[in-house]
DNA sequence: TCTGGGGTCCTTCTACTC
DNA sequence: TCTGGAGTAGAAGGACCC
């Protein structure tokens, strides 16, 4: 999907097309979810912190991130896929292969089926998607990027919408390209690459895998030497299964008093029990996540013999080893995370033993029907009751970091001085072409 | 004024068992 | 009984993706 989260906004928002619009974090914390084709033009991009997007461009609308929304219309768009294959493997809010060499016979080639996907997306949504097409997963994700609408100085260039990489020809287009581009090549394995004189993915490919592992390890020099060949034989899988839930959250304000830092990880072991119970799942593995004031990070992880999915029997776990860590600084980010999925331990009842665990589970039983039937803040933990009143976790409902506390959007109409700092990105009139797709 | 959240995968180190 | 190697699992951290 092109610019997905702003376009889902702008369709609430029509008064804004053709602004620059930011969806993500608007507090001082906050990051970059989606930024318009507009506001990329000033420099914008997603994950820089909204601090920094402000800066770059003032006039730019500032919305917060709507989780709920944009999830609900990513099902109808995956429900459009479907109409052209079962093969659907949702790669994100935004993206899914689709393995559509079943369907040819019924709706035309790669090329023509994604033709048809765009239509049905904008016909029935009113959102516009640009489509790779290629013999696997790496070479039409690559493709994708190609189809997609590109922001220039004088304006926005209207992307292909479908771009087909073929089987003859994958090399040619690959290997001119930076080695930046290929999928697993971040920031550093880009600088430790770049030491080793590769820049482009032409330069990996005619180096030795073995010659690589001393810098990046074995798998990935297995992995990227492939894949700068053009191979990749992962299948497109439609029922992956999920290997961990977690909930993470950066404070507005370090926290400094032990009380508080249980009582926000009482509240993120309920969030992450609550999920756990709702997918009929219990975890083996718990894992406590800390982030210090100087942004260091330190996690500790416990394996235990049965599977848990109660807020009591994972914050226990997760309190104690809080216990044994002392943060300098304080606490900047909390996170907790259940891995090694099993099904969840039956608790048996002895007499003369510790009846908590089975009160444990009838009570989250409880909890769950309360909220199925009064929302996810009716009912909570009483030791997760924070200043703030009782603040349940929901999965992204502060996905992109801390929020004003009054959203902001800032000036209604492009300054000069915006104007200013397009140019310097390039832009020599940036109030032509609005009507790019977007 | 820095640097989110929810995931996956990989590497390295250590402890334990055989 | 002690020791060392191999295999495995867990713990911690890093890198990457969207």
């Amino acid at each position: 999907m092109d610019a997905f989260f702003v376009s889902v906004e702008l369709l609430r928002r029509p008064e804004l097309v053709g602004r620059p619009v930011v969806v993500g974090g608007t507090g001082r914390r906050g990051v970059v979810a989606a930024a318009s084709y507009e506001a990329r033009r000033y420099g914008v991009f997603s994950a820089m912190p909204s601090m920094r997007a402000r800066q770059l461009c003032p006039s730019a609308v500032f919305l917060p991130g709507d989780y709920e929304a944009y999830s609900s219309t990513s099902a109808k768009v995956i429900e459009i896929f479907h109409a052209f294959t079962p093969r659907v493997e949702p790669l994100s809010l935004d993206e899914a292969f689709l393995d559509v060499t079943g369907a040819t016979r019924m709706f035309g080639d790669g090329a023509t089926i994604g033709q048809r996907i765009r239509h049905e997306v904008a016909e029935q949504l009113s959102l516009t998607c640009s489509v790779g097409v290629a013999p696997n997963k790496f070479l039409a994700k690559m493709a994708s990027v190609e189809a997609k609408p590109r922001p220039h100085p004088n304006g926005i260039e209207p992307g292909s919408g479908v771009f087909e990489v073929f089987p003859g020809e994958a090399l040619d287009y690959l290997h001119p390209l930076p080695v930046r581009r290929l999928w697993g090549v971040g920031p550093s394995t880009y600088e430790r690459l770049r030491r080793l004189g590769v820049n482009t993915i032409g330069d990996l490919a005619a180096i030795a895998p073995m010659s690589l592992q001393g810098s990046i390890g074995r798998a990935g020099a297995i992995r990227l030497g492939e894949l700068a060949m053009g191979v990749d034989e992962r299948a497109v899988e439609s029922d992956r299964a999920v290997k961990s839930v977690s909930h993470e959250e950066t404070f507005a304000v370090d926290l400094q008093d032990p009380a508080d830092i249980r009582t926000q990880l009482t509240r993120l072991c309920d969030g992450v029990a609550s999920r756990l119970r709702a997918s009929g799942l219990g975890a083996r593995t718990i894992t406590l996540k800390v982030r210090d004031a100087s942004f260091a990070t330190i996690t500790r992880s416990k394996t235990v013999p049965g599977a848990l999915d109660t807020a009591p029997a994972i914050a226990e776990i997760v309190l104690a080893m809080m216990d044994r860590l002392d943060p300098p600084g304080g606490v900047r980010l909390l996170g907790v995370s259940a891995a090694k999925f099993a099904e969840p331990a039956e608790q048996l009842q002895l007499d003369g033993f510790d009846e908590s665990p089975s009160r444990d589970r009838d009570a989250s039983t409880a909890i769950d029907r309360v909220r199925g039937r009064f929302g996810s803040a009716a009912i909570g933990p009483a030791s997760a009751l924070a200043a703030d009143g009782l603040r349940i976790v929901r999965r992204g409902q502060q996905q992109w970091g801390t929020n004003e506390p009054s959203v902001a959007s800032s000036a209604p109409n492009r300054t000069a001085d915006d104007d200013r700092r397009a140019n310097r990105h390039g832009a020599a009139d940036p109030g032509t072409n609005p009507a790019a797709p977007d």
